[in-house]
DNA sequence: GGCCAGGTTCGCT
DNA sequence: AGCGAACATGGC
């Protein structure tokens, strides 16, 4: 069983435990992934095998490095360079943020938002489909739900293997929760809608209809518009796809509940804004709205939000 | 128990 | 086009 290593060199700065922590939800464990003890692991599905990645930091914010083993399987050539690029998408180290601090700078709200983060970088999942079955599994429901719903789907229907005494879990494969189908997957506690909507897409990209990775050669104007015709997504989980999947810069979903309380709190005296008027205020952050979603997103899951709250006056919503 | 939660679809004007 | 209701589930 062969072990090996590898440094990955994030572009600067770059602050693994808050990338990798965002990653987890700030809560060590979510779904496929965890953050605990300053090491990130996920087991990744290669096609061939299953392999464990076990990340841990070597360096600082400003000169990062990122120490990589991977375990459990014996792994070719082809397999370890597999690995090491899904990790570093997944953790974001290719991501330069500096652009997106120059513009943050010299905005009055986003300031604060940006120095209490410094160093967080924007996640991705290892696929596209991955990000799409999650984004559905959580729409509308409570953050609290969607993670009981994901962590049962994976724990149900991931390929897994035990390391050390501990059991992992890849995500399910698309042809597994095709096989599941509805009732497999309303066993697991989804109502029948979101156990169509993932059944029917699980079908589609298990049977090559649907090729979801083709996705990334698109605008993402064709991104939203190629995946809003797939029942069960909208505007909200296509936009939310081109951040966290596509790492595209300028995604907004702007029909988020949590994005228009958080967006209330930081810009309109704590006053939620409707969808429209956030949209129409998140112009002036173009095209780094993937950012402010992002940055958003980790200030309020570590409930910094509200000593952020600017004292502007409420708009008209 | 009732209400809400990090939407989407469907059926009405 | 735009609006309201239904959808289903777990937690407070």
């Amino acid at each position: 069983m062969s072990q090996p290593k590898l440094t990955l060199r994030p572009a600067p700065p770059y602050d693994f435990d808050l990338t990798a922590g965002y990653l987890a939800y700030f809560l060590g464990r979510y779904a496929a992934d965890t953050f605990e003890d300053g090491a990130f692991r996920r087991l990744l599905d290669l096609g061939d095998g299953l392999a464990l990645v076990v990340v841990r930091s070597s360096g600082t914010t400003e000169s990062p490095a990122l120490e990589v083993e991977l375990k459990g399987i014996d792994l070719d050539q082809a397999a370890l360079v597999e690995a090491e690029r899904q990790v570093a998408w997944m953790l974001g180290v290719d991501d330069d943020v500096g652009s997106f601090y120059r513009m943050a700078n010299g905005d009055p709200h986003l300031g604060g938002l940006v120095r209490g983060l410094h160093g967080l970088h924007t996640p991705h999942t290892p696929s596209v489909y991955e990000a799409l079955i999650l984004a559905i599994i959580g729409q509308q429901i409570s953050t609290h739900v969607a993670r009981m719903l994901r962590t049962l789907l994976i724990q149900t229907f991931g390929p897994s293997v035990e390391i050390d005494g501990t059991t992992y879990y890849a995500f399910p494969r698309p042809e597994t929760l095709a096989a599941a189908g509805v009732s497999g997957l309303r066993d697991i506690k989804f109502s029948g809608r979101k156990a169509e909507y993932v059944a029917d897409i699980a079908r589609q990209v298990a049977t090559g209809e649907l090729h979801l990775e083709g996705l990334r050669a698109l605008t993402a104007e064709e991104v939203v518009q190629t995946l809003t015709v797939l029942r069960g997504v909208g505007p909200w989980t296509a936009h939310w796809l081109l951040i966290r999947a596509l790492g595209h810069a300028d995604g907004f979903p702007h029909g988020d509940l949590a994005l228009q309380r958080s967006l209330g709190l930081l810009v309109n005296g704590g006053v939620p804004m409707a969808p429209q008027a956030a949209l129409e205020y998140s112009q002036r952050w173009s095209p780094y709205r993937s950012y402010v979603t992002t940055y958003l997103f980790a200030a309020a899951r570590l409930g910094r939000l509200e000593a952020l709250a600017g004292s502007a006056e409420p708009k008209n919503v």
